[in-house]
DNA sequence: CGTTCCCAACTGGTTGAACCAGTTTGGTCG
DNA sequence: CGACCAAACTGGTTCAACCAGTTGGGAACG
């Protein structure tokens, strides 16, 4: 995964290796950086391009800079933003503290998407409900020919139906954050995503429920669904929580 | 012309003024801005500087910079993150759509605040409750005294508290986002900071619950508090929502 | 006339050197 | 010893080139 990764550009590869350096603490929090002069002179380049990779460190919050007194490494646990979620989790620390992220991550999106469920209750069209039937039935299809690729594709699109059928900014602009991370953690760590055999009962129950308007059904069928598949999940990853530090071996 | 405002910096007063463009919608999305060369004489500065705007609007995914193309501005309604939150109430568009990004808001605060509960109840250990404790017994007292600006300061601080007795980064990181656009909203608009007779009565239960361990109780409480709250902030909110309407879609 | 191809003229990306503006520091002078 | 100031840092801004993709119009060719 991570290393190779063509980064298109001289800035943009500087900062991802110094995000990374930070998020993986080679960098703690507090430690000055060399001057821009001399990290420009380190990655052989020049102080235009480096100050452009600081700006976007500055913008992450993972940097404060200060003219005359030179850039500190900003404390990201404290006062982070979500959009560190993709890096730590890619490049993050130790592995016991990057499984509970993941396993607060996996609990958050519930959670926002028992949000997403309960306004679009509120504040579906009818075309948000044509759409969400269309996906429900190409998921059902999808889960009788046990096609994982597709029921996975399926799903981000049908909570990116029901985000949209929010109508709500706030809840777009959350889940999109969320959503990025959840997908990419998602597509290398294939085993966060089970499906249940009543998959597609909960499917109809949730959309009958945000057709008729009933914002509390949606929300139970949702809770009630998740709560299934989290614990599964959750009795994966709690050993690597508890013992391990680097999650790689299989379960017993 | 940005009124007062004093940007101390010329690349983050550019930063500013464009972003402010784009959220206002003076910038449409899909609009091509002018070339780097002419921003830079538009601003009376020079590309260097001019790019480092750019940069930060790109990282807020206000833009798309493509070499040979040149800038797009992005349709941040679809593809923005929580970080536009807070410029987009400060400088959005028409009325309307402020007020129900607000309604939003508040929600979902509610929403982050619930999660942060129950997991604070989950995980707080014993110095997390007795920072708690000082801080319920000092808003008591601060509602005694009928000190409005302790109580404000009060509420911020002690969500502060709740979200480290959560030990969760995830929660942590979303919880300043969107504590630093609500802290900015109440700000402004001191109107959205209600409070009930029964507050001090809300917190010792909250907190006993938290010590207890009784994550339920805990998010009950905080879910039956805010209810009486946002009920009166929505009756405040909703003439302005159907109010001035600039909007095109009309319910069926 | 129509198609192909190429080059000029855009666009952003990178470079290097110089100077401006705050902060720190260490030595000088009272 | 203490106040003070200047040198030497730090980041902030400016300028003038050149590199590297993209585009569109016109010349060359079929």
């Amino acid at each position: 995964m991570g290393q190779g990764e063509a980064s298109s550009s001289v800035a943009e590869a500087i900062y991802v290796d110094l995000l990374r350096q930070i998020v993986s603490g080679r960098l703690p929090a507090g430690s000055r950086l060399r001057s821009e002069r001399e990290l420009a002179a380190d990655y052989g380049t020049n102080r235009n391009t480096l100050r452009e990779a600081m700006r976007k460190l500055e913008q992450g919050r993972l940097i404060t800079v200060r003219q005359g007194q030179g850039v500190t490494v900003a404390d990201f646990r404290k006062t982070g933003t979500i959009e560190i979620l993709g890096p730590f989790l890619a490049h993050g620390g130790d592995g016991r503290e990057t499984v509970r992220v993941m396993v607060d991550l996996l609990v958050v999106r519930v959670q926002v998407l028992e949000m997403a469920v309960a306004m679009a209750a509120q504040h579906a069209q009818e075309a948000d409900i044509e759409r969400l039937e269309a996906l429900v039935a190409a998921q059902v299809e999808a889960f009788e020919r046990a096609d994982r690729q597709a029921l996975v594709e399926g799903d981000i699109a049908m909570v990116d139906a029901l985000v949209d059928a929010a109508h709500s900014l706030t809840i777009r602009w959350i889940a999109n954050t969320l959503l990025e991370v959840y997908r990419g953690l998602v597509a290398k760590v294939a085993s966060l995503w089970v499906i249940e055999p009543i998959f597609p009962r909960y499917l109809r129950r949730l959309v009958d429920a945000v057709a008729r308007g009933d914002a509390e059904d949606a929300v139970d069928a949702t809770r009630d669904y998740y709560q299934r598949t989290d614990d599964r999940l959750f009795r994966t990853l709690e050993p690597f929580i508890r013992g391990g530090d680097h999650g790689q071996a299989t379960k017993g």
